[in-house]
RNA sequence: GUGUCCGUAGCUCAGCUGGAUAGAGCAACGGCCUUCUAAGCCGUGGGUCGGGGGUUCGAAUCCCUUCGGGCACACCA
């Protein structure tokens, strides 16, 4: 269409088509005409009469029609259509092509350890897992980063606690020379009760408090035992994590936290000191970041507390300088929810400002809306309290095992108890991440156990379940005899094989899009689509019992092609299908 | 107070770089299983797109205003 305005004598940018609105008129619609007719001051339907008369004789249309006030009516050739689609499904990654590679650094999941995973956890690890994988999938060269709370006030207070508890440990003895033991003087559920304890605690105890302060001081400035029980805490906390973390199929590049940059903290505040940046300002260190622009408060960037110690400012500035200088990524971006929103705008502009990140970085925050429970407000546990979020997963799966057993006792299946379970998790796995990413990430969002663990309308089990339906004919197909790797697509033979072949030809402009915009709802919304085309083909066309073999064929080439791309897609949403269910 | 996001069917949400008759799902009602998974498909009913004004040939979409709600606004992350 592009070039087809182009060729009548106009802007290219003004050919852009979208699905129509009117199917019953056309397949798809392009209103440049219309756009145009303000640029070069000429009545929309000669725009578009011109258009159209270029386009005549044209293999990809069927038919093209102008139609007043200057609209372009389109219909697509099946003969195009079906020969673009073979092109597409014999290329490598159906033939996608990116503009532009980038490296890119994602930063989500950010977890504190010493403290459990609760459902406030969640948005940042799949919205950002998926990020990632649409990023990676389209083909820009992106890490992921964990980017762990592991050095702040809370490590002291849960170290000042342990030493109350056990003064005896050698971690605490000065004068201790010798080996600390391998083994960890606590378990994770240790620290999951110590860390809310002595966080009560140093609310009313001021001398608590202190000596709290004290032993993060300790461990900052890297006393011996101090640093030995960080350790600890670390490896039996990372390990937790990375057993959750597996378990939502969320995986991370890197691992690194706020203590991995502790080491580049001076001299970045030296640089940003030199340089002019850094000023005291009622006792602590800031850096200017307002703009004249503005039109509201934008509150200094604070690199140091008044009473000398770093925050978290002062960590996710010196993590970009390391970004920096070890990545010089194109892109940073940032994955938490949108209450931090003015705090990226400080830090971002404040990196800008001092240099520390390459003038052309982009620096990328994503904030997501809140998750709340069926009452409208922040998900909470029946007693009020904050979720774990292995407690919430297990809510799901129950859910889920319970109706897979129902469903196969109302059909008479056999269903063996641990293929039962497997499939329970996978399908939650499906319930929980699409309905998380079908919405888009800025919007709060109401998880409704019932609604997302639903086989019925826009829900993961839906599309779980029409794939599974197509591996089954698929798998018949080839216990039949059938090669579904040489059966060979046709040329659609009626509206509902050819929509079908409309979505899947769709599908690389979709994900450059999804990848684009950040937005792994591009993705759940396509395949709703493509889910809801094809079980509408699937009720009208008999396949296995066709008889014409090469129209057979056609259809399983079809199928194959449907089941590859949903796959693709759910694999960059972050779960699986599973065979049967 | 300042800023920001949101308000679309009974409920949950799409649509928002302006385009034709505002779409889905759930819930309600009615059809379709001797045939590849009926966890499906087809159909019916349901709307002052919060209100008002403006720009435009054309506004759910852009601008202004107003009402209602969420969130943020330097020593917590």
């Amino acid at each position: 269409m592009g070039c087809a305005f182009e060729a009548a004598g106009y802007e290219k940018d003004l050919g852009r088509v979208s699905v129509s609105n009117r199917p019953d008129l056309c397949e798809y619609q392009c209103n440049g005409a219309m756009a145009g007719a303000k640029r070069y001051k000429k009545a929309p339907i000669m725009i578009a009469g011109e258009v159209a008369e270029k386009l005549a004789g044209s293999k990809v249309f069927k038919e093209v029609e102008a139609v007043a006030p200057g609209f372009l009516n389109l219909k697509l050739s099946e003969e195009f259509l079906f020969e673009y689609v073979k092109e597409m499904q014999k290329a490598e990654k159906y033939g996608i092509e990116l503009e532009k590679k980038e490296k890119i650094i994602i930063d989500y999941g950010g977890p504190n350890v010493a403290k459990a995973l609760h459902v406030g956890h969640l948005r940042s690890a799949v919205i950002g897992e998926s990020v990632k994988r649409i990023s990676r999938y389209v083909g820009h060269d992106i890490t992921g980063d964990i980017h762990l709370g592991d050095w702040g006030q809370p490590m002291g207070l849960v170290m000042t606690e342990l030493r109350e508890r056990k003064p005896d440990l050698p971690y605490f003895d000065e004068s201790f020379e010798g080996e600390y033991p391998d083994e960890a003087p606590f378990t994770v559920a240790d620290l999951e009760e110590i860390y809310p304890a002595a966080s009560a605690k140093s609310k009313v105890d001021e001398d608590f408090k202190a000596r709290a302060m004290e032993a993060t001081f300790k461990l900052q400035s890297g006393v011996r035992g101090y640093r030995a029980l960080w350790n600890k805490i670390i490896d039996v906390s990372v390990s937790d994590l990375k057993r959750n973390y597996d378990n939502l199929n969320v995986h991370f590049e890197l691992w690194n936290g706020e203590s991995s940059v502790h080491e580049l903290i001076p001299g970045m505040i030296q640089q940003m000191k030199d340089g002019g940046f850094a000023y005291l300002s009622e006792g602590a260190l800031v850096v200017d970041v307002k703009e004249e622009t503005d039109t509201k408060e934008v509150p200094p960037c604070m690199l140091l507390k008044s009473d000398g110690a770093a925050k978290y400012d002062t960590t996710d500035l010196a993590t970009i300088l390391d970004r920096t200088e070890k990545y010089h990524p194109d892109k940073i971006i940032y994955l938490t929810d949108k209450r931090q929103e003015l705090y990226f705008t400080q830090i971002f502009r404040c990196a800008k400002k001092t240099g520390i990140v390459d003038p052309e970085t982009k620096l990328i925050h994503i904030g997501f809306g809140t998750m709340n429970g069926k009452d409208g407000k922040p998900f909470k546990t029946r007693d009020g309290g904050v979720m774990r979020l292995e407690y919430l997963i297990k809510e799901i799966n129950d859910e889920m095992l319970k109706k897979i057993k129902d469903n196969a006792a109302e059909k008479g299946y056999d269903i063996d108890e641990n293929e039962a379970l497997e499939t329970a998790k996978t399908v939650g796995m499906a319930a929980i991440k699409y309905g998380d990413l079908s919405n888009q990430p800025a919007k709060d969002y109401i998880f409704d156990i019932d609604r997302f663990t639903s086989f019925e309308g826009d829900t993961g089990p839906y599309i779980l379940y029409t794939i599974v339906r197509i591996k089954s004919i698929l798998n018949k197909y080839k216990e039949q005899g059938g090669d579904v790797a040489a059966a060979q697509l046709v040329c659609p033979a009626n509206d509902s094989e050819k929509e079908l072949m409309k979505l899947l030809a769709g599908f690389n402009a979709m994900m450059l899009q999804a990848g684009e915009e950040l937005a792994p709802n591009r993705v759940c919304a396509y395949i709703y689509d493509l889910a809801n085309a094809f079980n509408h083909f699937y009720h009208e066309t008999k396949i296995l019992s066709e008889e014409d073999e090469s129209r057979k064929a056609g259809l399983i080439a079809l199928l194959d092609l449907t089941k590859n791309i949903f796959e693709t897609c759910i694999d960059v949403l972050g779960f699986e299908a599973p065979d049967r269910m």
